[in-house]
DNA sequence: CCGCCCACGC
DNA sequence: GACGTACGTGGGCGGA
């Protein structure tokens, strides 16, 4: 069979055979197959096939007719792949630029829409019955994209859904998604490249709207087809491995509720951010001062080179400075905060250096990210980037807004509420991954822990000191506190030790009395360690499997990588199927109430909702209910919630 | 244009 | 004794 990974690699002609193949009365345009001018292979050398040797039927649809014939086509069939061309990459501002359908290998239909014409709008509605019936299967790669054209166009689809981007995402998850990889890995094909028809990425590229329909017909229809394919070769392998619930049950489901989250985007106050800049401007402009005064001369504060030359060659702050692996200096925190608090300089520069990335990448960049005709910023989020299942966040990444700083949380005050109608709801998990380690391995230390509903950092504290919980002190919490997260991570001593400043000797030991208290969870690191060295994977609560191919390794580093994600990834990816869960639940309960409160955010273990004030109580039970019933664990799970005029307040 | 360094979140 | 905490995104620098 031609769906197997590596197919690419074996000899060009022995998968030519399209027997079996129905030729329904469409297939009038058939292009004759020729099989006898590309005989050349390099050896071992891949060998793609393309459109121009494959045998294909795509039919450019731009007549009344033609788009009647196909709709009552596709009426009569159960499941189709979809696709849709555009004036750009962004949903919510884009063009239409053409829709192309796919029934069974080797077949595409195109039809192009011109939304300069006056009638564009009635041919996309022409398909809006068929899009919008919730009985079909509509496959397509990476569909989110798709759904949000078509919302933004005034259909909504409804239908189950295969992605195949997200299919791949549950076989391979480390793996390359795109389509064209896909297609050559899988099917020995590759498309026609996007380049051949709207030129090389950078500034110069085209757009889709600027050809003549006709150039993208076999194009479209050729990334309808192959997800087609894509799609009869991943449904099978899917099952296979055990990703059949998380990939039906989770991931597809989700495609509709981050289709909403990022539609709705969320309101950032410009004003406020502005105000801010300034005076961070201001404080900036003093700590440079000073740097250069302490330091004797100016230079480029931003360039961790330069500082790295003022810093060790020229005041010699440290004889034994570290290099990184390019030969410069290392500047980072860590390192410069060894240096020693004596230094007034270090000071500043780790000032000026907050306060650069906080204008930069936040305060400076958020109000240009504001839709115009929505007046928010629409974040993207990843839903087959994360190897453990979590979601990204993108354009803007509003998975990383400061928090742990003063002047960071600052920033937070930003993202408010639609309307004085309105409230922000967050709504967060309770030490989660702890809690599902704590079930996975069944330590028993642990589950009565969380039972018992005490604070689980002074819980373990009592425990590894051999204390009662009022008898730990700060430092033993914090320690305690340190192990847990180190845990999770497949952290070492030296690690430990380095977090909490203390001797590699001490952290060893409180390691040592960690796993004796709880022998559970060394068990169950050792034991999903062994499990990966024999089958090579691990797997989450719901399946997910991470494939750790360096489990074996001879190399000690590569190897003890792959050791740490086989520990990690379980735990990661399970909060993140939980979440998942939870985010599905919560989206259809909001729909089956009709509730004019929207979810609008998600930070791998919080929620975020713009709600009306009319709903406040409602929605809070609701959505701290259903997070908290989403798994059945054997500990509680508790989600905690908080309302506010922006996310600072709420959080 | 891309790799590197650094820093933000969970 | 190696090597030294999982998963991400993004800004600015500096060299190609």
């Amino acid at each position: 069979m031609a769906c197997k990974k590596g197919a690419n690699k074996r000899l060009f002609g022995d998968d030519f055979s399209v027997g079996g193949q129905k030729v329904s009365p469409e297939m009038s345009q058939m292009n004759l197959f020729e099989d006898d001018d590309k005989a050349e292979v390099g050896a071992g050398a891949a060998t793609l096939n393309t459109i121009e040797n494959t045998e294909h039927n795509y039919i450019f649809v731009n007549d009344a007719k033609g788009r009647k014939d196909l709709i009552s086509l596709l009426e009569k069939t159960k499941e189709f792949a979809f696709d849709t061309e555009t004036s750009s990459l962004d949903p919510l501002t884009c063009e239409i630029v053409g829709m192309s359908f796919s029934t069974e290998k080797g077949n595409g239909w195109y039809v192009p829409i011109n939304e300069d014409d006056a009638s564009w709008k009635d041919v996309v509605n022409e398909f809006k019955p068929l899009l919008e019936d919730p009985s079909k299967t509509i496959i397509g790669q990476n569909i989110k994209y798709d759904i949000q054209v078509m919302k933004q166009k005034g259909v909504q689809i409804a239908g189950t859904l295969f992605d195949t981007m997200l299919a791949h995402y549950i076989i391979d998850p480390d793996g390359k998604h795109g389509m064209d990889d896909l297609a050559m890995s899988y099917l020995s094909y590759e498309p026609v490249s996007i380049e051949t028809l709207i030129g090389k990425k950078g500034k110069k590229q085209g757009s889709m709207k600027d050809l003549d329909p006709e150039k993208i017909s076999d194009y479209a229809s050729e990334d309808a087809d192959i997800t087609l394919q894509l799609k009869e070769c991943f449904a099978p392998e899917v099952k296979e491995r055990n990703g059949s619930k998380v990939f039906h049950e989770i991931e597809c489901p989700l495609v509709y509720v981050l289709t909403d989250m990022e539609m709705e985007g969320i309101r950032v106050d410009k004003d406020f951010l502005s105000n801010y800049s300034g005076e961070l401007q201001k404080e900036l402009g003093e700590r440079q001062e000073k740097v250069f005064e302490l330091a004797g001369e100016e230079f480029n504060l931003n360039s961790p080179k330069q500082l790295g030359e003022v810093l060790f060659d020229r005041l010699k702050l440290d004889p034994k400075a570290k290099k990184t692996k390019t030969g410069q200096y290392k500047t980072d925190e860590a390192t410069l905060q060894k240096l020693g608090k004596d230094h007034e300089i270090v000071e500043s520069i780790l000032d000026f250096r907050q306060l650069t990335k906080l204008k930069s990448t936040y305060v400076d960049a958020l109000p240009q990210m504001i839709n115009p005709s929505t007046g928010r910023v629409h974040t993207t989020f990843q839903q087959a980037v994360a190897a453990t299942g979590r979601l990204s966040s993108y354009d803007p990444n509003l998975q990383n807004i400061p928090i742990r700083t003063q002047k960071g949380r600052e920033v937070r005050k930003a993202f408010i509420a639609r309307s004085d109608e309105f409230e922000i709801l967050s709504t967060d998990y309770s030490q989660v991954e702890l809690r599902i380690v704590a079930s996975i391995s069944g330590d028993e230390a642990m589950i009565e822990a969380f039972n018992s509903g005490m604070d689980i950092h002074t819980a373990t504290a009592a425990r590894v000191y051999g204390i009662t919980p009022e008898e730990v002190s700060r430092d033993q919490r914090s320690s305690a506190k340190a192990v847990n997260f180190g845990i999770i991570y497949g952290q070492g001593a030296f690690g430990l030790a380095q977090n909490l400043g203390i001797k590699r000797t001490e952290a060893k030991e409180i390691i040592e009395q960690y796993f004796t208290k709880y022998a559970g969870l060394k068990q169950y690191m050792d034991d999903v360690v062994k499990k990966a060295r024999e089958t090579g994977y691990v797997e989450t609560l719901t399946g997910r499997r991470r494939y750790l191919r360096d489990i074996n390794s001879a190399n000690f580093t590569v190897k003890s990588f792959a050791e740490r994600n086989a520990i990690n990834s379980p735990i990661q990816g399970s909060a993140a199927d939980l979440i998942k869960i939870a985010m599905i639940d919560i989206h259809a309960e909001m729909k089956k109430r009709d509730l004019k409160s929207k979810m609008i955010l998600q930070v791998h273990d919080e929620l975020l909702f713009d709600v009306h004030l009319s709903e406040k109580d409602e929605l809070k039970d609701m959505v701290t209910d259903l997070m908290q019933k989403a798994m059945k664990l054997k500990v509680p799970l508790v989600a905690d919630a908080g309302f506010g005029a922006n996310w600072l307040e709420a959080h």
